[in-house]
DNA sequence: CTGCCATCC
DNA sequence: GGATGGCAG
């Protein structure tokens, strides 16, 4: 008897259940405005359509193209609106990190021009690969008229674009009130999450083509770095830090060739520095992806090591390393670049060696980093402002400056820049970039 | 893969 | 001692 009333009411339960999952959805979910938006625009000025990046309230823009628009012929909710000609566009260069479920903004024609075809855009990959959120659209209203798009884009590194795709000149959009809207409930900000490793730039504009065999971009999901053909190592890793990134998953070890290499290029392989001297020193560390087995494999592909002299590897460069995590430990989050420079070190076996592997591998003079912290939040660019703390080391490639502290061998950006010949962080504002790059850190930090 | 070394907190 | 950076056989 007792078997049979469980049986009932398991019946029972799962006939409510059923009924109420095809209960008809009268409601649409609700909608939760994402923090910073809508974004009016109200923020910048650019009056020339050439290619900049703005930092306005919801983040930074790159308006191609396309200008803050204040005149009377600019159709505009209070007194900025994005004006873009034919061909240009106006592009979102920070991700938002939650589902997206609606996307609205305000269009119209400026002034007396013709009907205006325009695209919207969205990547899901901070900006590297793009699809089409909308269609192709036209307007030719003469007053600013509400588009609602809604969307189902999952929670990723998700950034809009929109497109004026008229070919005939003088076919203007005004463009304004730009809103993202998320499900209520999401966790809104991307407070702890892992942003982009090249979020601030790319500080040698390097590119995936073999053409570029000494600047060569290669990005993983853990780290990005421009590779040199001729040397062997990287030009510069470049990678975000923060406790998202951070786990207990054991070092691996397993130190391989770079099979993503394009064919032809020599792969440094595992025993190409065995008896040089020198350590296969990381640029981006083991201990700075061990989330997974996946992300701290990563870091053991030879092409993000250099040969390191073991004292400078093992003892100041470490400290170094641990003090970054430390700052991440403590809720903010790091974005990094680090790369060898110049040429001739001195590893163990003593004497000065320029290469190793043969010749194959150029050993560098000095290794060297370039750190930005802030506390953990989102929208990155805009948040970097000319107080944000910087810390730029150029640490000689030797034995013998192991018991020495970092912080001593602190210079600045600019230094930096005049010493390896890139453009750091260069997604920042120039005002922004003048400020924290020309100063030398100098807080205690111990070790 | 295991064992081992070194440094630093 | 434990973590982190490695090495050699």
């Amino acid at each position: 008897m007792t078997r049979l009333y469980y049986l009932f009411a398991m019946l029972l339960a799962m006939f409510l259940w059923g009924c109420e999952d095809d209960l008809p959805i009268d409601t649409e979910p609700d909608l939760e405005l994402i923090s910073g938006f809508p974004e009016g625009f109200e923020a910048g000025s650019k009056s020339s359509y050439e290619a900049a990046t703005l930092v306005l309230g919801s983040g930074a823009w790159l308006l191609d193209n396309a200008l803050i628009g204040t005149s009377a012929n600019d159709l505009k909710n209070d007194v900025k609106s994005v004006r873009i000609k034919e061909q240009g566009d106006l592009t979102m260069l920070f991700d938002v990190n939650v589902p997206i479920e609606k996307v609205s903004l305000d269009v119209g024609v400026y002034g007396t021009d013709g009907t205006v075809s325009y695209e919207i855009w969205f990547s899901s990959d901070a900006g590297n690969t793009w699809e089409t959120l909308s269609g192709p659209l036209t307007t030719d209203a003469i007053q600013l008229t509400p588009l609602e798009l809604n969307t189902t884009i999952p929670a990723g590194e998700v950034r809009f674009q929109i497109r004026n795709t008229s070919f005939t000149p003088n076919r203007r959009l005004n463009v304004d009130d730009f809103s993202v809207y998320t499900t209520t409930g999401s966790t809104g900000n991307n407070n702890t999450g892992r942003d982009n490793n090249l979020g601030l730039g790319n500080p040698s504009n390097a590119i995936s083509d073999i053409i570029s065999e000494n600047n060569y971009l290669m990005t993983l999901p853990q780290y990005s770095m421009s590779y040199n053909r001729s040397t062997a190592t990287a030009n510069w890793v470049s990678w975000h830090l923060n406790n998202a990134w951070l786990g207990d998953t054991p070092r691996q070890d397993d130190f391989r060739a770079n099979p993503d290499l394009p064919s032809g290029w020599y792969q440094v392989h595992e025993y190409s520095y065995s008896g040089s001297g020198f350590d296969r020193g990381h640029l981006c560390p083991s201990a700075d992806r061990d989330g997974s087995v996946e992300d701290n494999s990563a870091t053991f592909l030879m092409t993000n090591m250099v040969p390191q002299a073991p004292q400078q590897n093992q003892q100041i460069w470490r400290l170094l390393e641990e003090y970054c995590r430390t700052l991440a430990a403590a809720g903010n989050e790091l974005y990094i670049v680090s790369g060898p420079r110049g040429s001739g070190g001195m590893g163990s076996n003593g004497g000065v060696s320029q290469t190793v592997d043969g010749g194959k591998v150029r050993v560098p003079s000095a290794v060297w980093k370039a750190i930005v912290v802030l506390p953990n939040g989102s929208n990155d660019l805009a948040r970097i402002n000319t107080s944000t703390r910087v810390i730029a080391v150029d640490i000689p490639n030797t034995q013998g400056v192991g018991n020495d502290s970092w912080g001593d061998y602190r210079i600045s950006v600019d230094e930096l820049e005049d010493l390896t010949g890139f453009d750091f962080f260069n997604l920042l504002p120039l005002d922004v970039q003048q400020a924290i790059e020309s100063q030398v850190d100098d807080l205690p930090v111990g070790g």
